[in-house]
DNA sequence: TCAAAAGTGTTCTGGATACACCCATGA
DNA sequence: TCATGGGTGTATCCAGAACACTTTTGA
């Protein structure tokens, strides 16, 4: 911003400012997203995902971690901004603007409820209830750049666990992305990327053993997935 | 956000909320940014985004564009939001939370200054020099988006006049992407997505005369141009 | 007549898609 | 032995990239 107006910001009346962390994981064959519980408030009641005011002094993304930290028990965790929400009415209580962050963990194991907050839950993304403020909106936003991003970069690293199958990667392409794949293509595919190392060893289930497999590079890259 | 710690909220202190908007166009064979003066403050002359903060009620996209238009006389304008920027330190005067936008418009013309503002000054995106603020950092992520827009979106049509030959369309791609086209897959491209419309009328210039088009829709739409 | 931009099609190549059969295992 | 998922290769198609000559005009 430029320099007009601040010496009176002090005085002039801003908006509150906070963050808001949407939460993936893959379980029961489903992608699913973080809730807590509102306690306060006219919400009261309801869902909404974890989030909290922005302190003075603190960047919002340290805000984001913190607060997922303290509400969840989840830390290292893949978090990148989402989007700015701040419509004036979207709080009913007062004009707060909301960053939006977007976060992906490996298991649902990751968060611990904590009793000094509210309750979590774990919803399927598809078909979530009705939520407080705006983060129904919020969730639409969430769930439209992981699926594009999930085509060109290598983010499904980070929903996955340190090693798994073939299979069970696609298996989260296709729960995310809402569709088949072909098997020989996706496959071949990952291959010719060179994202995946074998661990040489097998996975035993019902059926014919896999291979286990692990991410070469834990990090954020942009490839050309789909 | 959730409900806790917002009852002491209006006690808490919280950062400050601004806007910046990035405003390209194309003028001089070259992308263009549009920077003001900075009249006070610590960075007082050096050069900055326009905008401002965002007062209790209103929108911040509504700061946006109420600050352009009072800033530069510019309406009317393809906006979208950038990116939140909220480093405490990135403006040494308080913490302040900046919501960048970035706009497109069809020409210098569109820039009035305002004398009751700062002085105003269009400058070449490359080599721009050292700015306030972070805003150097913000001119960088709002060039990429533009570039990655330009590659799967029709915005190119805010910043182009109602009529342009198709050379003149392939300059503009060309002097925001950095490299050349080819001439004729560029043209073909064109064609195929039906989304120019030749008005049958020519441009006379130096040389052989050009065929005039104009965009069909002048509205954002997802297309695969490059 | 010359310089400069406008206008136009075809070939090649690489990546995406579609597709079917055998294998290894536990039940 | 059977049901189930694991594992593999080839043919086709289409879009992107490369590429050169003729046309029209004003100077």
């Amino acid at each position: 911003m430029t320099a007009r107006g601040l010496r009176s910001a002090s005085l002039r009346k801003t908006p509150l400012v906070a963050v808001d962390v949407v939460i993936f994981t893959i379980g029961d064959g489903a992608l699913q997203a973080l809730l807590v519980e509102v306690k306060k408030g006219p919400a009261a009641g309801s869902w909404a995902f974890p989030g909290g005011l922005v302190p003075l002094g603190e960047t919002p993304e340290a805000t984001a971690i913190r607060e997922l930290r303290a509400q969840t028990g989840i830390s290292d965790v893949y978090l990148e901004q989402l989007r700015t929400f701040g419509d004036p009415k979207r709080d009913p209580r007062a004009h707060v603007v909301s960053i939006a962050y977007f976060a992906l963990v490996p298991g649902k194991g990751s968060a611990q409820p904590n009793d000094k907050y509210a309750r979590l839950c774990w919803f399927p993304v598809v078909g979530l209830p009705p939520l407080a403020y705006d983060h129904n909106l919020i969730a639409a936003h969430a769930l439209e750049r992981l699926r594009a991003k999930l085509e060109y970069t290598n983010i499904v690293y980070s929903l996955m666990p340190g090693e798994f199958t073939l299979g069970e990667l696609q298996e989260v392409y296709e729960l995310i992305l809402g569709r088949r794949l072909d098997r020989r293509n996706f496959r071949k595919k990952l291959h010719v990327l060179g994202i995946l190392k074998p661990l040489h060893r097998h996975r035993r289930g019902p059926h014919r053993p896999a291979q286990l497999y692990a991410f070469t590079r834990r990090e954020p890259m942009v490839i050309e997935m789909l």
